[in-house]
DNA sequence: TCTGGGGTCCTAGGACCC
DNA sequence: TCTGGGGTCCTAGGACCC
């Protein structure tokens, strides 16, 4: 250990993910644009989850209709989603950055994790970590380092791919100051256009907002969070307490909109089975409930409704129905979802897990 | 061109109570 | 009569992420 040692944080991303899995198991399919979504059939209702980079070549990226993305790449292979192959593969990669040195890992989805170490190289420690998980699990990924967990995570996208990027409050302005704040993670369509509306183009304007036009637009806890962001600011220390789920939920499409009230109400029965599977591994009681309808063409409505306290299946499915009574007759649906919340164990109270507010 | 499925968190507004 | 004020809980919806 030398004087210089200091606390850095590492956002590790696989490249493209899926494709990546999908490839490994099918050699024959490298070099080929290949795009993963749905049940691999375009013309069914479904979206993108990854696409090759061959594929987005011709423009096709994650969340487009899998039928446009077909017509836009003729010659694509389209294959079925394969969430336990993704599952596995990806409980590798997580137990080979949990094997690092000093490493503090938290999980941000299938493919990303945060790694939270003291060293005085964090860029050789990437490299490292790149050519462990390489070596284990012959997937390539890229590697943010940062100061807070906000610059860790924006910085991986300029090391893509394969490579390893460094964004600190030293830099945060010269690399990021001049991009659009939808660049920014957390801020989508709607807010970068609640911002532009406020003449805040730019991470920089963001950054230097009004916190006072801020709050009146957002109100005082995102007003000032969206401000933070702006300065790359925030958490720095990485989380590594285990995720405690709030709830379970399934929801399906429906390849033709329905109609039929017992349709409708045996679809939700389904779902509500399956969720109370899932429940039910958790072993935690019931206290809430959500019903999700999409009417077509693509109107969203939700319901929900808190409960007593239960594991009874047939309250909850009483109280389901009760919900599902609230859908307008008549009117075409295209999507049906169940949600069920859960009582969170008293070690999980708020502040113990991770939020995003705290970052 | 036509929009999946699984999540989390935040906010506005109504209901209700004292 | 132009109709308090504060607090809490619940519902619905919005927005974002992977």
């Amino acid at each position: 250990m030398s004087g210089d040692d200091r606390r850095w944080v590492l956002h590790v991303d696989l490249d493209q993910f899926i494709a990546a899995v999908e490839v490994l198991r099918r050699p024959e399919l490298a070099g080929r644009p290949v795009i993963v979504g749905g049940r691999g059939d375009p013309t069914e209702r479904a979206v993108v989850s990854t696409a090759s980079y061959e594929a987005r070549e011709f423009g096709v990226g994650s969340g487009m209709p899998l039928r446009i993305a077909a017509r836009k790449v003729p010659d694509a292979v389209i294959l079925p989603v394969d969430h336990e192959a993704y599952n596995a593969a990806s409980a590798e990669v997580m137990s080979t950055l949990r094997a690092q040195p000093g490493a503090v890992v938290q999980v941000l989805g299938w493919d990303e994790a945060f790694i939270g170490i003291t060293t005085d190289d964090p860029e050789a420690y990437a490299r490292r970590a790149q050519a462990a998980v390489l070596d284990r699990t012959a997937l390539h990924c890229s590697v943010g380092i940062g100061d807070t967990l906000v610059r860790a995570k924006v910085a991986t996208a300029f090391g893509k791919p394969r490579g390893v990027f460094r964004l600190t409050a030293d830099n945060w302005f010269d690399v990021m100051g001049a991009k659009p704040t939808i660049e920014l993670w957390g801020v989508g369509s709607k807010i970068s256009k609640r911002l532009a509306g406020l003449g805040i183009l730019t991470v920089a304007e963001l950054a230097s907002a009004d916190e006072g036009a801020m709050t009146a637009e957002f109100g005082p806890r995102m007003g000032l969070w969206y401000a933070q962001l702006g300065r790359g600011d925030g958490a720095s220390v990485v989380d590594d307490t285990p995720w405690v789920p709030r709830g379970h939920g399934r929801e399906t499409t429906f390849q033709q909109n329905i109609v039929e009230r017992a349709e409708i109400e045996a679809v939700a029965q389904d779902l509500l089975a399956q969720v109370l599977g899932d429940v039910a591994k958790e072993g935690r009681p019931v206290v809430g409930l959500g019903l999700k309808v999409r009417y077509a063409p693509f109107f969203t409505k939700t319901f929900t409704k808190k409960i007593a306290s239960t594991f009874d299946r047939d309250v909850v499915l009483a109280k389901t129905m009760e919900l599902v009574a609230k859908i307008e007759p008549d009117r075409p649906i295209r999507l049906l979802g169940v949600r069920a919340e859960m009582a969170m164990p008293d070690d999980a109270r708020e502040g113990h897990s991770p939020t995003r507010s705290g970052w």
